[in-house]
DNA sequence: TATCAAGTGGGAAAAAGTGGGAAATATAAG
DNA sequence: CTTATATTTCCCACTTTTTCCCACTTGATA
């Protein structure tokens, strides 16, 4: 499972570590996409497999309007790039990703499941910190709902 | 059942020893995340499978095409950590976590039956007092009332 | 007092993350 | 088509962090 956050620098060529926990389950090509919410989501090609083909299936409940699901669709498939880790665990971020949350210096790079997301390290304590506000009373079942 | 608190010493390489008396219970590896109230939780693998599955909807895997799913697995996944013990029952806690509730020289570890809470000292009694207080109260009114 | 278990501290080795140069490839110009 | 220039890829080296291991301390026990 991918758990957790690091921040990690994205140098001068675009380059960013994948945190070393992540390597192995990840493997070494990945997709990677523009995500919601300002970051980016990565996806291992297994998942992508199940991603894509959810979001393509005209049988599928996302109840969307027809056009709103091409548009939905050229954005996540017109813009996902296969990206491969170099030997020591780096991918390259494409520029128009990179462009598209703004990310420079310092990136966050979080774990939620069964994808990854990047966000700009400031972006990403903000969203933390407003989260964090709104899942209060979801985090109360965490400690009490649990058997 | 984990029972009961102890204060140990958080050192500069953020490693706390684990209670002799929970290390059996815990297991090698176990899964460390934020709390309510100020503290993190840590569970075992297994209570952590438990968590997780009810309070994320696994059985959707468009799940991120939910706003609040999104936040919500953010705030689930994105701040845990899977650590394991070292030889002699010493975990390491992650720096985003350790900042979160202010953690530094000493740390109360105390047992809630299937999950440990870290607090920082001066955190924790001030919990207990607060909590002690209104525990008299309580037990006045119970007394009072059972006549 | 000797012994054992639990907790603490720290040094050395290994791993992870970062930066940069050289080789290979692609792009543009003549 | 060839040469020159820019971009990308690959590889190596440095630095920091993490991990592993050993040793000391304390307190309880026999």
């Amino acid at each position: 499972m991918l758990i957790g956050e690091y921040i990690h620098i994205i140098d001068e060529k675009n380059r960013v570590s994948m945190p070393a926990k992540f390597r192995k389950e990840l493997g070494k090509k990945i997709i990677i996409t523009p995500g919601l919410e300002n970051c980016l989501f990565i996806f291992t090609l297994k998942e992508w497999e199940k991603v894509s083909k959810k979001l393509s299936d005209s049988e599928n409940d996302l109840s969307f309007l027809k056009a709103d699901q091409r548009n939905f669709n050229r954005y996540m498939f017109g813009r996902a790039a296969e990206v491969e880790m170099d030997a020591i665990g780096r991918i390259l971020v494409p520029d128009f990703l990179k462009t598209r949350i703004g990310l420079k210096g310092s990136a966050a790079i979080v774990g939620v499941k069964d994808r990854v997301e990047v966000w700009s390290e400031e972006a990403w304590s903000e969203n933390k910190a407003i989260v964090e506000k709104q899942a209060e009373g979801l985090a109360e079942k965490l400690g009490s709902d649990v058997k």
